[in-house]
DNA sequence: ACCATTATTCCGTTTATCGGAACGATCTGT
DNA sequence: ACAGATCGTTCCGATAAACGGAATAATGGT
């Protein structure tokens, strides 16, 4: 899961503490947190009690197990800008069902990429590529390559000016992503051909609300050999437009209601 | 919304701001977040700095505005528990549409039910006896009722102990919700007719796992007059059972997958 | 009723947080 | 293009809170 690299600071060992409480949803024990955490008995209990206090943890005061609070519920379901892996959740089953392959769900974030949502269907080998938190440069992988391409001109040259240092990470130039943009622009979707891991690719549609804010990208990936011409443009991209075009929809009931 | 009485830890500081921030889902800056929360601009920056070390929020490089950030999306989907709302969201819609009253979505918490969601139908007379993040004894409302019936026989006398001066508030006693127990028993549904707020009333059917965990009461409130005994059990019951199951098969869903 | 385990409180020390002020960047109007 | 104003960020000494370990209370199992 997500990595917290120096913990400093309250607010960090909060959200640590509710990473670990993430992964348990039927609750934890204190001393199951302070284990998992590796924080001091005493600093676990406390930042749960505060943390109690403005509803983001609950502790049931039979068994004692402590869990997720309403707060955290209230505040992913008001932000609908959170909530859109929720939304998504259905689509992205069924397209996992349909293609047998991995769908992921970006978002933007910045001139970050982050995946949010994934979902994996039945053919034996997977292509985890991305886990729900991981984070690229916009323009580097199918998914993030379509969020890249979906923008406004100013955008998207002020965005490859921000990750040339990172995209370098991935290998990745501005070439490549002119490629890949003049790709997108002809046939409507982004493509990654074992680009980011060897042997794998993935397709992708951005997800644009009615007020032409791109506000993620679905995308399917899977082994090189099951991503042929004909199955990508007759089955995955019409597939991946028309879950795109109901979670836009979906996404604009909510910023009206 | 939600009311943080003493300000006291650095965690009910970061609540704080993220309220702030979940009322402006367009992201707001600085200066407005210092004004919102009443915090002195260091205090803010720092606890903003803070979170975004976390991934809690995130300031977009451009416009310089903070955002709610991805890790929160990230936890409201890991836990189902939690994100209860937005797989409701939909079928709220529906009810609300159908009904054109206002529509409740109430999880328990200990001995408590709180709204998590809300849908507000065509009709003008609206009956908004909940906002999103209200607490209830459970037992004192349609909804919270509900919640209290369908549970076990230990749990509900467990929980009736443990609510009894809570519920003298709201003029609520054992009696009461004996009464409101047996016709759960005889009827199937719960109902609250103008016991909390004069002049409106509410019907409210749990909803119930494969595992048979209750994890939340659909309800649907409005004034008296439109609450007659046909349309209760000839569209709304039937429409909130309808909703509930389905709610409850998506929440299953979820927990295998 | 006892013992083992777990949860909570207490306490002296340390460290992060505090608000105000200084600094730097950005925007506005002319 | 420049000056003035506004907003965002960093620096500072003082303070308060968070820290971990130990003591105490509560719980569960036998």
């Amino acid at each position: 899961m997500t990595e917290i690299a120096a913990i400093t600071g309250s607010i960090a060992r909060a959200a640590r503490i509710i990473d670990v409480l993430t992964l348990a949803p039927d609750g934890l024990a204190l001393n199951q947190i302070v284990e998992r955490s590796e924080f001091s008995k005493t600093t676990a209990f406390r930042v749960l009690a505060n943390m109690q206090d403005v509803g983001f943890v609950f502790q049931d005061p039979e068994s004692r197990l402590y869990l997720l609070g309403h707060k955290l519920a209230q505040i992913s379901q008001t932000a609908a800008r959170s909530n859109i892996a929720g939304m998504a959740q259905r689509g992205m089953a069924r397209l996992a069902a349909l293609s047998e392959d991995t769908v992921f769900l970006s978002v933007p974030e910045g001139a970050a990429a982050i995946c949010v949502a994934r979902a994996t269907g039945a053919y034996p080998i997977r292509t985890l590529t991305l886990n729900i938190g991981d984070r690229r440069p916009m323009g580097v992988g199918a998914g993030a390559l379509a969020l890249f391409c979906a923008l406004g001109d100013e955008k998207r040259t002020a965005i490859l000016a921000a990750n040339r240092g990172w995209m370098a990470e991935y290998g990745i130039t501005d070439a490549d992503i002119s490629a890949g943009f003049a790709a997108y622009q002809e046939t409507g979707y982004a493509a990654n051909i074992g680009r980011i891991v060897a042997g794998t690719s993935a397709v992708s549609v951005p997800v644009i609300t009615a007020r032409k804010r791109v506000v993620g990208a679905l995308a399917i990936g899977a082994v090189d050999a099951r991503m042929t011409f004909e199955r990508t443009n007759e089955t995955l991209i019409p597939a991946l437009t028309q879950e795109a075009t109901l979670l836009a929809r979906r996404m604009d009931e909510m910023e009206q209601g």
